[in-house]
DNA sequence: TTTGTATTTTAGGCTTATCTAAAATTATTT
DNA sequence: AAATAATTTTAGATAAGCCTAAAATACAAA
């Protein structure tokens, strides 16, 4: 029974969410030294390691991908993560931007028991509280269609259901003008000039919601 | 705005429980290594890193002993620690012999908002599982004079508040005879040959109890 | 007080994870 | 296809933590 540590862990979880962005093509060398902010040096160095682990599938100069025991161990991670910070939003009381940075630490907590009473304790969830969903025990994740709200037309109905943005200082414009996650929002007209939205949300006041704020909400249809 | 490794953070609650245990008196290299698991050379590594950080204060050959920026680190990780052992009882349903490895990885997560929510959502406890005072957000502990069952004479009436030996072994045994933290227990009899005792448990049938339960049995008089 | 034992420290190595600078390879452009 | 640019890997250091073996110091006993 081996060990994996922080650093092992973070390299896999960051060649897993590349690898998803990026429709499961070969993930580069400097691809991850931007996702961990460290040096190409650094990083291949470590994918040697990876590599006799038999974590990662890798030739020299040709990218890598994960093995399914890689994988495992990636999914497992976000699981974590997510998780802890439905934990820290739901139990604990932070706001959506808060709880990155601890999830960041929470995740590496060795205890499958603990996790799985985390688990139970929060009824099971699918989803974290950015709307990404929640792998369960064997690694499945809940799947739903989600379109980013700039991709609908006027006269949209239907309810925040995940953001793509996850930085503090986007989630914090969001609860600033009344968005949260859930919450059920109407296309009200569309700006030809600059593609920005009058949006209604939760039959309030309609709101102005600018192109890149359009662009990273994602919907799903009530 | 410095951050101490979990490494530093080990010996330096190290310190601090051997120095509690012997009367504040210095503690010595041979002490710590024997508590950390590691060797006598180790330690002398890491007591230079420490005085450096000015943690401890350490002369060659003489001992160690905290300095209060090395007290307040260390009894912040107590109280950490001691939070999440309640927590993983309390709320996720473990029992008190399962919890102390997991403690040992929570106790790390730094932030203080995180460990204050935790010490609200949990009711300020001043107590964890196994009857050890929590320190509050400032580093106080609670006190409450506690004594050895052992000690106890034929027709103390008492509850149990805390144990000496903290190992899974010895706490399964005493959830396996009736006794947890808390209950009200009497001394039925004392046997002069092996100093063993006959105690009631919140009043069933008079259970035996051997001179080595009795002496890491604490209670409070009622 | 000298001798012997136990403790502690130093010296020198090892591993993980990082870095910079230089070399090797791949990709792009003319 | 050759030249240039970008990416990736190697080489050689560094720091934290650990180790073993040997040297230095402190403690105990004759």
């Amino acid at each position: 029974m081996y060990r994996n540590s922080f650093t092992e862990e973070n390299y896999l979880k960051a060649i897993y969410k590349i690898a998803e962005k990026n429709d499961n093509e070969d993930v580069s060398t400097n691809e991850i030294a931007s996702a961990i902010m460290t040096k190409a040096a650094s990083v291949t160095d470590m994918l040697k390691r990876l590599s006799d682990k038999k974590l990662i599938n890798y030739k020299k100069y040709q990218g890598v991908n994960l093995t399914s025991k890689g994988e495992k161990v990636a999914i497992d991670i976000i699981r974590k993560h997510r998780l802890w910070e439905l934990f820290l939003v739901d139990k604990l009381g932070f706001k959506w931007d808060e709880v990155h940075d601890m999830a960041e630490q929470l995740e590496h907590i060795q205890s499958e028991e603990l996790i799985d009473r985390l688990d139970s304790y929060l009824e099971y969830p699918k989803y974290d509280p950015h709307g990404d969903p929640i792998p369960n025990k064997s690694g499945q994740f809940a799947t739903r269609k989600m379109l980013e709200l700039y991709d609908m037309s006027v006269g949209f109905v239907g309810n925040i259901s995940g953001v793509c943005d996850h930085s503090p200082v986007f989630l914090k414009h969001l609860e600033k003008i009344g968005i949260t996650l859930g919450v059920e929002i109407k296309v009200e007209d569309k700006n030809q000039f600059d593609n920005s939205f009058w949006i209604s949300v939760a039959d309030a006041d309609p709101i102005f919601i600018s192109k890149e704020v359009a662009k990273n909400l994602l919907v799903f249809i009530k």
